[in-house]
DNA sequence: CGGGCCATCATACGAACGTATGAAGGAGGC
DNA sequence: GCCTCCTTCATACGTTCGTATGATGGCCCG
């Protein structure tokens, strides 16, 4: 019922609660801590979203909207198709590193027990569609090669978020620091590559 | 302090606590959920175990352990490294079929506040290691492309698991229902070309 | 200047949480 | 038959949860 927009408190909840619900959940993260590190009153979520739930559908929204708009300013141009995935997935792997929070909301709602949120789907719809017609492009013109550019889609978007969501576990277990700008970018030259290779249709020496 | 091995009750917990954990998360099954599910008592979580997260930790140690061994399986032979590299990406995604509430459970440690225990980042450098040591294999012989190995192995793991996680929401978004399995083995067919074509050396037409 | 409105405040409420406690049950050894 | 130990049981404790309530403050418009 509330269309609460940006007002100082509103954003400044909206900012705390992503941070908190990514990294405790959203069970873990307590109304009472949301609104402390916000520097808000305890009755604040209340008064501008409602209820903690509609706090919670409002954040993930807010957070994942930029990432479509990210993706098509690396998709259009007029090079290659294989070459404007490549700058897609690079792109991404910025994003998602820029806001290291959004696949820990994301892989919040998609395993949660209730259904997923609309505009979430909507959201993720258009980044499929948006590299699956890359890759059909590609098909088209004979530089990708054959094969299902949906589900090629899904395994060029997996590593991107994957990796980006096992950054910690990845530090820990086995001391890749994505902290660190020249190891990130090995890696993300590392995926790159990988994702040129699983879709090029000529075999042709690379680099 | 306890080793409470597998008793009937100790058992019926941590299969209630697995499903339940996967489902709400941490914070999200309570208690009284877990041992209402198992059909035990409401301190049977402190007797068996200690604690609520002493339960979690054993839960995910358990849920962990087999997929080494599963990828261990598939993985030995004496087929071309490219060919036993497909047949662990097949045996990854079975066993996550298999195992659904794993990657949920995952996700959770990877994100979590918390420090990762060092159990599970111990299997999950295994598994890496694992698939690292097939691709260098390659290398060696020939039949695969230069690269990171280990990083490589990332691109390749990235996918089932994220495709496993993201199963809901690719029923939902994209009407991908991994619940049927004509579906499925096309998707885990595309991903496996996927990681062939990513790490193929010499672009010879497949099939 | 005064009344209306929106935002923020302190505080309270009932419910659910994880854990602690001590009694009751029940099989096995002497 | 009784004593012992392991397990299960009902119940209670203190804490924290999300939300509700009514008072208080400050700004703008008439």
């Amino acid at each position: 019922m509330h269309t609460p927009a940006a007002t100082g408190t509103a954003a400044a909840l909206i900012e705390a609660a992503r941070e908190l619900f990514a990294l405790h959940g959203y069970d873990g993260a307590s109304v009472r801590a949301i609104t402390a590190r916000a520097g808000a009153n305890l009755g604040a979520i209340t008064y501008h979203f409602g209820s903690k739930e509609a706090l919670y559908e409002a954040v993930i929204v807010v957070a994942m909207s930029p990432s479509h708009e990210r993706l098509l300013g690396a998709a259009e141009g007029d090079g290659p198709p294989l070459e404007r995935l490549e700058a897609a997935v690079r792109a991404f792997f910025g994003f998602l590193y820029e806001s290291p929070e959004l696949p820990r909301l994301m892989v919040q709602q998609l395993t949660a027990s209730r259904p997923i949120s609309e505009k979430v789907l909507g959201i993720m719809r258009g980044n499929i569609r948006l590299i699956a017609s890359l890759v059909e492009e590609g098909q088209k013109d004979g530089s990708i090669r054959a094969g299902d550019p949906q589900l090629m889609a899904l395994s060029i978007g997996s590593q991107p978020i994957w990796l980006s969501l096992a950054r910690r576990a990845l530090q820990a277990g086995v001391a890749i620091d994505q902290d660190d700008p020249r190891t990130r970018a090995k890696l993300v030259e590392s995926v790159v590559g990988f994702v040129r290779a699983g879709l090029a249709a000529h075999p042709e020496s690379e680099r």
